[in-house]
DNA sequence: AGACTATATGCTTCTAGAGTGATATACCAA
DNA sequence: TTGGTATATCACTCTAGAAGCATATAGTCT
């Protein structure tokens, strides 16, 4: 892999790397929000949740619509979501095998 | 997805969000390396890379074994290729349709 | 146009973490 | 034990980027 598609990989990593900007994309999980939205669920300042919105419409994860004042922010990729599950289901056994293993030195 | 969970799938995320590990995992999946020859092969510092090395290894991706002197380094999960690969061809996809845009706009 | 609301953008501060050189540790050999 | 080599850790500097406040912009209504 070229060091310049290494670069744009470890960007779409970092991005994801947040977990704010991980609750956000759980929330429109569910379903277009507008900002507001956003911002009153995740007990958040507007500023903040505007850019982190912005910067994950900027690496495409999500999309935006205008509708009157508001803007709507939808998913654009579901790539998102198998990406968190891959990790997510490593973690849960990852923590399955350190507690099992803490078990059995405990029975000993 | 709780809270808790969030800040490790982040966490692992950043772990990967860094374009020098992501090359050190590269030149793993060829298969196990020492330190030292990573070190030439990548053409850094000796303690930078150990420390990317003790990084990764925290996250449980590449696991270590000792021989002689030398500590050897392998891939531990092979989901962090899954995980690239997912990216990687989002990334191709996209400037794809970047650069055929492009080329449409020109046409004209 | 002016007032009002929703969202975006600037600017500043602050912290996490990357790079680097010096040094510590672990192992082997004589 | 001493010397030599491989790796890890420490201490430091430096930069990217997150939070927060103030302000700009865009749209709607009267």
């Amino acid at each position: 892999m070229s060091e310049q598609m290494l670069d744009l990989v470890a960007r779409r990593f970092r991005t994801l790397g947040e977990p704010y900007r991980l609750r956000i994309l759980q929330e429109l999980a569910a379903g277009e929000k507008s900002v507001g939205e956003l911002v009153a669920e995740l007990d958040g300042n507007q500023p903040n949740v505007s850019k982190h919105l912005q910067i994950l419409t900027d690496a495409g994860l999500v999309g935006r619509r205008r509708e009157g004042t508001s803007i709507f922010y939808a998913i654009s990729d579901p790539m998102v979501f198998k990406l968190c599950d891959l990790v997510c289901s490593r973690e849960v056994k990852k923590s399955r095998r350190e507690f099992e293993a803490l078990a059995g030195r405990k029975r000993r």
